[in-house]
DNA sequence: ACGCATATTGCATACGAATGCAAAAATGCT
DNA sequence: AGCATTTTTGCATTCGTATGCAATATGCGT
């Protein structure tokens, strides 16, 4: 009756005994590098494929030490460019054989219970997107030796690695675009206030638009979320003395302030409000948006979490490493244009100031 | 010099003679229900606390061979759908007490490696989103005894769950639509022609339509994919007896479709054309879109999926389950509207042919 | 063919926690 | 207090794989 397969669960000793050889030697043949002779081996594959084994990867983790998991921390789904991120993290990591683990929403408070799921699994390393460490977790990861990478944030926390992009020069440019573009009156729509992205973009912003003589910037509060966004552009936008640009600190909430702007007070956009996003998301990109924003180069920023997780994984060292990446100002149409600077490079437009 | 914390790694038994208790008795402490009496409970409690100590997963997947651990295999993060259904996953999972491993990317061709992967890590389920298997690989689940539930699709053979929505309801639905706002010309923009959705939402679409006596369909191709639909889209709508219904499989190529029509082709939305979507995904809620949609009710879906799965695991029966929920015709602003069957619910506009 | 170097193999043990079983302690009852 | 019952405890074993070590087999040179 049960002749066939049984509840799975085929082990080693199994396939050992099948293929007349010991438990070892069914290990070294699933070890690569491991020594072992081309004749066992095939005798051990076979056997192996008649009982349909596979290595049992918590059993191989509980020895060796090392589970292959990385955990992925990541809230905001919604802001497209998360999943995309994700993405990217699934495709890189799998090429380095290891397995993702999510874990969504936030972790903020201390002795939160998901990072002690997190811990308990003995995960190989730890990815921070869209969310922070309390100093206390991000010491006990260090003391346990667990490499932890924040995307896309950073901090003044030692022993924490981050990859991000140069945002306050992202500030600026976006400025220097806007004020290039003969604009007078500027606002801003801010993330989460404490995010050290939103600080540094606006800081960029702020600072090249007092250069310039600007001292005043209507400021609406955003928190990255797109119905807080709508609100304050509600607000800001339908003042008399409104601004004519608008820097909105990501193209998740530009989207919504376009939406707002449009057809709540219609307004025509570019000609009545420049608006300028950060991320280059995709519906950045869609037509009906065309968001001039500055692009955050997604697959190298995976990359270097990545990279820099293995490395750690490897050395065992675990010394806070800082990747800090540069974007370009993707020129659409939701932004009037400067008289110079705007190039075109395989099909994009892009702003740099002091080329034609 | 490190009389501190080690390289964590703290084990039952160092807490077990810290507290002066056996390995047993930690055990206990950290089983839920197991026999142990308050007295030792406090001393294990307050050693574990002291060393960190923190029950090491992997070993404890060993012997209960329960990983806690689900995986789930998803690709096209592109439409927010499934950005959101993860999200949604992952609130409940961790609720019951389960983890979230990550598989993006595709895994139709038998014998693929992040099948391997997913046998490898003794998952105690599979959700699959946007994926299908082979025969081979569900056949292969179901003999371990590992479950498997299909997510928005559904499939005839056998041991293989489900959770789906009414989707040939949903295509004849949106057909009455149509006819009843006097549209001539229908049009059907398809998902990829092989899925269960896209079968069954063209099906029903067809019959309502051919009911009507319209016997004709402009058909494009677009795989649930942007450019594709964009394509398709371009094609069809430069036509001169060109649809003035058009039915797109998802809202993810809808709002592609949308631009194309409004900004390449210079088309009225709905004067000029209407255009359903399916799913009702964030973008369709966006004021430059306006989506008219069928709503596929992620949360009730999300539920039954993990209902079925725990279900399956705490039972140990592995008895195909299909749920199929049912949707509403969500009515916005992108299609032309009926004389009667639009009802308001708490602010959303619905269309329920029969009430005025 | 012999001896030595190298490549393979099996044995035994370890990883960290859960659990059946029997011993020990605590509790209840008269 | 004394006995029966229940609760708590520790011992020993188990899960499936990896690996150091010693034993055995293979290959090479002369």
């Amino acid at each position: 009756m049960d002749s066939g397969v049984k509840k799975s669960g085929v082990t080693s000793s199994q396939v050992a005994r099948r293929a007349g050889v010991s438990q070892s030697a069914v290990s070294r043949t699933f070890t690569p590098g491991a020594s072992i002779s081309p004749k066992t081996r095939e005798k051990v594959m076979a056997a192996a494929q008649e009982l349909g084994y596979r290595p049992n990867a918590i059993a191989r983790s509980l020895i060796t030490n090392r589970s292959r998991i990385i955990a992925v921390v990541m809230a905001y789904l919604e802001n497209l460019f998360y999943p995309d991120v994700l993405e990217e993290l699934g495709r890189l990591l799998v090429k380095e054989n290891y397995r993702l683990l999510l874990f969504t929403g936030h972790m903020d408070r201390d002795s939160d219970p998901v990072f002690d799921q997190l811990m308990q699994y003995r995960v190989d390393g730890i990815i921070l997107a869209s969310t922070t460490l309390s100093s206390h977790l991000s010491e006990e990861c260090a003391t346990a030796g667990i490499p932890v990478v924040l995307f896309n944030r950073t901090t003044e926390r030692d022993a924490v690695s981050s990859v991000t992009t140069r945002n306050r020069e992202g500030g600026r440019r976006i400025a220097e675009f806007l004020i290039a573009g003969g604009h007078r009156r500027f606002g801003y729509i801010s993330g989460v206030e404490s995010s050290s992205t939103n600080r540094d973009r606006f800081a960029g912003y702020q600072e090249a638009l007092a250069e310039a003589g600007h001292d005043e910037i209507a400021i609406g509060v955003g928190n990255y979320d797109r119905a807080e966004a709508e609100a304050a552009a509600r607000e800001m936008l339908s003042q008399p003395n409104r601004p004519d640009a608008l820097f909105v600190a990501n193209d998740h909430m530009a989207v919504a302030v376009m939406d707002v702007a449009r057809y709540e007070l219609g307004l025509s956009i570019p000609e009545d409000l420049s608006i300028v996003g950060y991320d280059d998301v995709g519906p950045a990109r869609w037509t009906s948006y065309g968001i001039t924003t500055m692009s955050q180069p997604l697959k190298r920023m995976v990359e270097a979490t990545v990279n820099i997780l293995m490395g750690q994984i490897s050395s065992g060292e675990i010394e806070a490493e800082h990747r800090i990446l540069s974007g370009e100002l993707m020129v659409r149409t939701s932004a009037r244009l400067p008289k110079t600077g705007v190039v075109e490079i395989d099909g994009r437009r892009i702003y740099k100031p002091g080329k034609s």
